[in-house]
DNA sequence: GCATTTGTTCCTTTACATTTG
DNA sequence: TCAAATGTAAAGGAACAAATG
């Protein structure tokens, strides 16, 4: 029976008692939900301690951690042990970031694409493939995780990279996301725990979430994820695996330095980690950026999923990656990729081998990094300050703001002034910080004059969207 | 404490007390997993009730419950209420099907293909995709979920299997296999249950499995499951979902008639059942055979997800299928689309939208059509009792088999032969059976000269392969 | 620095439903 | 027909761990 007064401390949620049917751990859950996504508790907000809740609804207090669980779990809310448990930053929003829907009148800083001006070097390339004399073979049901030719030409380019790797133990997917997918369904279970930066890539944590796996947000610092936090976290709590973007961190551009690389894998060595390495941004880097070395695949190649998407590099539309894994892991990654894919069409990795082997690749690897150049200086000529660190050729840059609006109505706003662009919360793994970001796309637009009036927008109004 | 003794009805399955690490459930969850993996315990054998090993281990009998509950949502196992728990058919092994991992000798009657013999038809077709004046569009993020021409050409094509939808609610996805994967990951949780055939498609068993998807096996007869075996089991369980081949059910070759449908509809209408329609066959069925009405989707379309895979009927390479849905599961299932492909790639979607609006998907289906009706013709030469109904273009047959050998081994004997054949056992959704079958493929084979010599090593060895 | 607050984990208790004989 | 066997589901209890003040 409830013990304590309610009145003077009012509880942030009350749910109605009378409303609740048994399973009281679902019902209470299923009003939970419906509270949140309805708007009635917004993002931040404390929920009542589960002993406190408990007494107010005359209930066992395990009942309540049930409920909360449930919706932890769909990504809804979060618990600090200590703290009380609050509504996620983007709980009743989906940030499943895409291509999809967005005014035409709207200059996309939102969205990273690839500066698709190089797509007609593609569209050649996939002329010279109708002249093959296997043509017909590249429609049939045939060898599902890549043809030896295209496993090869893959190894052969990412061999620049520094990925040395036997035609055994790699494989052909549709895109990074797709290999993500399949990583995660193959390694991990519901309930798993994977460490990741504080703010991350935001299909990452969606995915994440629909999987049920949970993710430990670690600090870092201007060279990534601290080797410390992450260690503290795997003393604590039961993780399974860390993802990481060495080359080129999502959304922060931040590139871990090759020092930085061998302290995290010590721990994640230490602690039998599983590291996703998402690598889509080493044509950025390895051979371009002084003093790279390696990828972690190549420290830890035992315990590391390598995944290379050629999307941002080669050609955003044919949905090809390639990833690389070892003995232990391929069985289950095969599998996940029959259930997943069946398999990758050979059509269009017959067009990326094609590129690949002709050179072009290179050629679109060359244009693309000159776009990203002067994409990069247009941005430092409007921001010119060192508003920070990160990758000189980013796809996207992420800029602190003073503006302390929520995320929707802040990208709102500027969606009103005619460009997209994406708020810090999208990316935010865990709770909910005092800082405020932009991530500022610069691959997206059709030319850099595009680009150029979205970048005017963006300082023109930045700064001037701050609530009381 | 323990307080029956065990030595004159000995448990099936007795872990070592010692090597019990807290928490227990879990600990005994992972013995149980080992000893199944690893063949100490065989598929079918009864596990000791949860009683009777807390008795033993000296625990409380929930924590087996929990321990059970583990391995079950893994497919390890399967319980029964009143009868006892058991070790799944299937636990030991994958069942994924796939193109993989077949001598070139061997003669392939287990995947089913497609009569690939078709295939440069759509190589035209390919080239002249490449003289669009709007190539380059192909290569790039956008339209995420189909072009506006794509989505319509997939309508027509659908409309002529009787579905009238929206272009609003459809999108294209990377094949069948990947919209059950979308479907599932978008409108299911896990534990949830789905209710499905006794014998159903063994990927789709896969993929439940690894969402830890419950399936529920529901009898049917020479029409497909039985309705009022539907009801029973969704009186009694909560029951998510149904997954349905109306058109030609795999593995059994089983077509629903119309009022069959109809009474499906009744009950999935009335338990508020999300269905499945995997209509992979309808262009064999819909126009062809006689009554043949419509899909369920149009019974029930605010209840169903349609999906219609062209790998089947026009190219199985290029991984192109339609996804069909209503308005409430529209959002979620392109969330899921944007986080397991990102897209489908334009160009794929391209190639068949040409062979559809250029009439050419109609004459390779018609090609198929009759090298379908030529391999049915040559096995019931070989196999001319009425040992089986179904589908008389099934690009697949279902026969029963007196041997009583296990699966596997019954495989082995066969692929020791020379050719391959799944056993029944791969497609079992629930507990064992006492009948056995074989699925034979007719429709992998590179010639029909090539599918004779297989049936005719089929029909000289079977019956030859039996246990004591 | 330690008591308090708060969340986590897992085992136990209780009630119940189905199958079998 | 009903009791026994067997599995299922939810909620309670107890011990623990982290953060706070």
């Amino acid at each position: 029976m409830p013990i304590n007064s309610f009145t003077d401390y009012p509880m942030s949620w009350k749910p109605d008692r009378d409303a609740l049917k048994r399973p009281l751990y679902l019902s209470l859950a299923l009003l939970l939900e419906y509270d949140i996504t309805n708007g009635f508790l917004a993002p931040g907000t404390k929920l009542p301690p589960q002993r406190e809740l408990a007494d107010f609804l005359d209930v066992n207090f395990t009942t309540i951690t049930r409920a909360y669980k449930v919706c932890e779990l769909k990504g809804l809310i979060y618990a600090v042990t200590g703290s009380g448990t609050f509504v996620s930053p983007n709980a009743a929003r989906s940030i499943t970031i895409s291509k999809d829907k967005i005014s035409s009148e709207c200059i996309d800083l939102g969205f990273v694409a690839s500066f698709e001006q190089t797509n007609p070097i593609v569209a050649v390339a996939a002329k010279r493939v109708m002249e093959k004399s296997y043509l017909e073979q590249l429609f049939d049901y045939n060898d599902p995780t890549g043809k030896p030719h295209h496993k090869i030409a893959g190894l052969n380019w990412m061999s620049a990279f520094g990925i040395q790797a036997d035609i055994e133990n790699m494989a052909i997917v549709s895109g990074a996301q797709n290999a993500l997918a399949i990583t995660l369904l193959a390694l991990f279970e519901p309930g798993n725990r994977i460490a990741v930066d504080i703010y991350t890539y935001a299909n990452f944590i969606e995915i994440s979430k629909m999987f049920r796996i949970k993710l430990v947000p670690i600090p870092g610092d201007e060279y990534g994820m601290l080797p410390n936090e992450l260690e503290n976290q795997c003393l604590q709590l039961d993780v399974h695996g860390v993802f990481l973007m060495p080359s080129c961190s999502n959304p922060t551009s931040v590139m871990i330095p090759e020092n930085r690389k061998k302290e995290l894998a010590a721990i994640i060595r230490k602690h039998n980690l599983i590291l996703i390495e998402d690598d889509i941004h080493a044509f950025l880097t390895a051979g371009i950026i002084e003093n790279y070395g390696q990828p972690m695949f190549q420290l830890l190649p035992e315990q590391t999923v390598y995944i290379c998407s050629t999307s941002k590099s080669i050609c955003s539309g044919l949905r090809v990656a390639y990833i690389v894994f070892c003995d232990a892991f391929k069985e289950k990654i095969i599998k996940a990729i029959f259930n997943i894919n069946v398999k990758t069409s050979s059509l269009d990795a017959e067009i990326i081998t094609e590129l690949i082997l002709s050179g072009k690749a290179n050629a679109i690897v060359e244009e693309k990094r000159q776009l990203a150049q002067s994409a990069n200086h247009l941005f430092t000529e409007f921001f010119p300050r060192p508003l920070h660190t990160g990758h000189p050729l980013s796809f996207y840059r992420w800029i602190p703001i003073s503006d302390n609006v929520n995320a929707s109505r802040m990208e709102s706003y500027f969606l009103n002034k005619g460009i997209r662009v994406f708020h810090s919360d999208r990316f935010l793994s865990g709770a909910s910080t005092k800082d405020n970001f932009l991530r500022i796309a610069l691959a997206s637009t059709n030319s850099m004059e595009e680009l150029q009036r979205g970048l005017k927008i963006l300082k023109e109004n930045l700064g001037k969207n701050t609530d009381v």
